[in-house]
DNA sequence: TATTGTTATACTCTATAACTATA
DNA sequence: TATAGTTATAGAGTATAACAATA
């Protein structure tokens, strides 16, 4: 058990450090947060994504994802289209400009993430770097589902 | 290269979740926020730390970090104190109060991560992972120092 | 002139909750 | 009554920058 907590302090820096390397990249050649990146990302590989998937998806709270998609929206790249089968919610659709903004990101995206694990391990490690995180979120997501 | 960005998204993913859920405890059992957890677990393992050395350590912005000090002595848990080789900084310290709320704090800190890391995976699997983020964080902090 | 830290503005996110509309 | 989402508040983070004090 001891140690654990050391794991999680690299764990953290990593992917503060990690986070802010793609986003300084994707704002300064693609206009584009990481954060709206993430939510794109989502919302392009969801059939019908409504506000509340995007918050069990990223763990944010319902304002921030309602605000976010707002701001979504405002930039062009997202829509929200109505869901005839609950007045209460919308579907959100990326318009043509989210898509190509999200392919033209993906590119700097993948390359920045690339250089600092598959460029810095062997392919056994990453392999099993990403076996572990794919367990462990597994089960922090079933614990925490809603 | 492609699946990295997968590994990310599950690196942010577990990042978030664990966080979450250890800073629920810490707030609930202790009236401790994990980020002053993290600030007051740094400031008392350097021996003469300035508001510069969290800023570096933790990576957030210097604006932050003064104003986080600032919070973490109006709880009585740290204080400045002047450093007399260099008069534009302070040595920050904890108090008494601030050691005691870190030592209580500590076993729910270890006790859930535990929960998520070394109950979860196998000894071979944890060491690999912690192997893997150490060397991930090393090369981040290498390019990314001040 | 460069560095350390504080302070300020504007924006984004958090927790929390009130509120509307619909199921 | 419960759910989906919007809106609002206060607190904490971000970027950015002006600023004071010291090196």
């Amino acid at each position: 058990m001891a140690g654990s907590g050391e794991l999680f302090v690299d764990l953290v820096r990593v992917e503060t450090r990690l986070w802010n390397a793609v986003d300084v990249r994707l704002r300064a050649e693609h206009g584009l947060r990481l954060g709206q990146y993430d939510l794109l990302t989502v919302i392009a590989g969801r059939h019908e994504c409504r506000v509340l998937d995007l918050v069990h998806e990223v763990a944010i709270t319902v304002g921030a994802a309602s605000k976010a998609v707002d701001r979504l929206v405002e930039a062009g790249w997202c829509r929200r289209v109505a869901n005839p089968a609950d007045g209460r919610s919308s579907f959100l659709e990326l318009t043509p400009s989210g898509v190509s903004a999200l392919s033209g990101a993906r590119r700097t995206y993948e390359e920045e993430i690339a250089r600092w694990t598959s460029r810095l391990l062997s392919p056994g490690a990453l392999e099993e770097l990403a076996n572990a995180l794919r367990t462990i979120r597994a089960a922090l997501e079933a614990e925490q589902r809603p």
